[in-house]
DNA sequence: TAATTAATGTTAGCAGTGTAAACATGATAA
DNA sequence: TTATCATGTTTACACTGCTAACATTAATTA
């Protein structure tokens, strides 16, 4: 016989909600869905998520959890070349892999990070990771950090969406020698190669 | 006295769906909204659009035709490096200053562009533009302009995700000197230099 | 021109949603 | 032991996408 109190609520919902937000996009997602999947009541949730923007919050912040920790590079050690490349194939793979859930974390279903701290502090911590990683890799100006830092990560998130959209077409179309699509594959298929030649042109300049 | 049939109800709630997406965003939009604002019935809307989806591919649709022209490149003639950082940062500032409607041009509100075939179309004439410019302005092989073209439009597309989202936050943030904050507020604040170093790298290999 | 059909509108209704208010239960603190 | 407070339930409201059945009018055809 089960208790009235679940007793681990809040910590199923938010495993639930990331599983079913991976599976079917957050948009599918709904409270009462959850709750029931957790064989609560309906309005249970909201004892401990003020709106669905709240639970949103705490998916985004297991997602970039497992961001930084799939594309991690220990920066108290020498950080090579090899190791940024892998670091952008690694974010790059979770995109496509967490496709869902990326959109989450760098849509508009969390209007303002500043509302949830921890998240906020989580993708910071994302974005560290790597502006630490390029400081050791060479000995530029903060500036220069900056620039390169920024240049890189827009390169790999942009690719994540744009190998997404691509692929998305791609599957149903009678592909064009030219079009975005053989393109798509053929970065995505290549990726690695890819950022090598953007890293190092970065890194030279 | 109004007559029974509106008359030209499909490109009113096309207009009225982008005026409403780019206003709110297009999670905010609603059918039925939508069809009040017309002075319509509920329902309406469905002889002209068999489903949401079909909507949001409408305003898509009109958004991909002003980002084409709002970065257009007469690639008839001759084409310069400093045409294409132009139509970088036009196509950013389209992205910055259409924020919504760019979401649901790159976001999941569309699952399969396939499924609009119009959408499909004016999804590739932004990309085609943009690969006939690389293709103009130096004589690569179809692999290297692949390669610079996805490598530039990732850059672009990814700095308005991620100048967007750090300005969110930082509207609501004591800055660090150090996070995606300030980097991200430099950047758009210099954008045109910042595509003439990653456009010039592009060219030069 | 008259009759028929197709396009486009309306009304009513279903099943689902986020969320608030009032109430119930039971764990914890006084 | 009792009072409080966190956490659960029930009920209800206003909203949503969408379907089915019906109404009106424009377009097509006999």
């Amino acid at each position: 016989m089960k208790s009235y109190h679940h007793g681990n609520l809040k910590e199923e919902l938010i495993a639930c909600a990331c599983r079913l937000c991976e599976r079917d996009g957050y948009t599918k997602l709904s409270i009462r869905s959850l709750a029931k999947e957790s064989g609560v009541s309906q309005t249970a949730p909201y004892r401990h998520f003020e709106t669905k923007e709240a639970l949103y919050a705490s998916v985004a912040i297991d997602g970039f959890k497992k961001l930084s920790e799939a594309c991690y590079i220990d920066t108290e050690k020498k950080v090579t070349k090899k190791q940024l490349i892998d670091k952008g194939c690694r974010y790059i793979e979770f995109g496509l892999e967490n496709a869902n859930t990326y959109d989450l974390m760098f849509g508009t279903a969390v209007g303002n990070f500043a509302d949830y701290p921890e998240l906020l502090d989580s993708a910071n911590k994302t974005y560290d990771n790597m502006r630490s990683s390029f400081r050791k890799l060479a000995n530029d100006s903060e500036d220069i950090i900056s620039f390169k830092c920024l240049t890189l990560w827009s390169m790999i998130h942009g690719l994540v969406g744009i190998i997404r959209k691509v692929h998305v077409v791609g599957d149903n179309l009678k592909k064009p020698s030219d079009g975005p699509i053989s393109t798509g594959r053929m970065v995505a298929d290549n990726l690695e190669q890819h950022l090598d030649r953007v890293i190092s042109g970065l890194i030279q300049n």
